[in-house]
DNA sequence: GCCAACGTTGGC
DNA sequence: GCCAACGTTGGC
């Protein structure tokens, strides 16, 4: 199993959003980046993911998990773009700030940290587990 | 709201 | 294939 970050604008669509589509998920489209659809392509199912508030929040709200593979994005003509359906697991018991992950030096390899345009990003296992301690969560 | 960093597009 | 111009993202 593999450990994923991805962001959303809160105001667009929200970890409550995430919540209330339930165990039915949500499809992850919109992706216009090659980086983030070839990240989507590697996803398995049952992979766990940060949901990530980006600009109002900047911080790891809660977890959740792929539940489809990558196919089509339904909101393009274009067959280049695919994405993957995402359901939330958990909330985090403490939500892990930006802040808080910058001033973590083992987490300064972070690409969240290093690379902070990509919206969906890989995460090391080492990783998961510290921001699952930061967050008062079991991993 | 500003602006730096980054990705994409398109002219040559 | 290079690179300038442009658009978007996201931290602050």
């Amino acid at each position: 199993m593999a450990f994923w970050l991805m962001k959303s604008e809160p105001d667009v669509f929200s970890w409550g959003d995430l919540v209330a589509k339930g165990d039915a998920g949500e499809e992850w489209d919109g992706v216009r980046n090659y980086q983030a659809r070839n990240n989507m392509r590697q996803m398995k199912l049952g992979d766990k993911v940060f949901f990530y508030h980006s600009r109002s929040d900047t911080a790891i709200v809660g977890i959740a998990e792929v539940c489809a593979l990558a196919h089509p994005d339904s909101t393009s003509d274009d067959p280049r773009w695919e994405c993957v359906d995402i359901r939330a697991r958990q909330p985090l018991p403490r939500q892990v700030s930006l802040q808080e992950i910058k001033a973590d030096p083992r987490l300064a390899e972070m690409v969240l940290v290093r690379n902070s345009r990509l919206s969906v990003q890989p995460v090391r296992e080492e990783e998961w587990r510290i921001i699952c301690e930061l967050a008062a969560c079991a991993p």
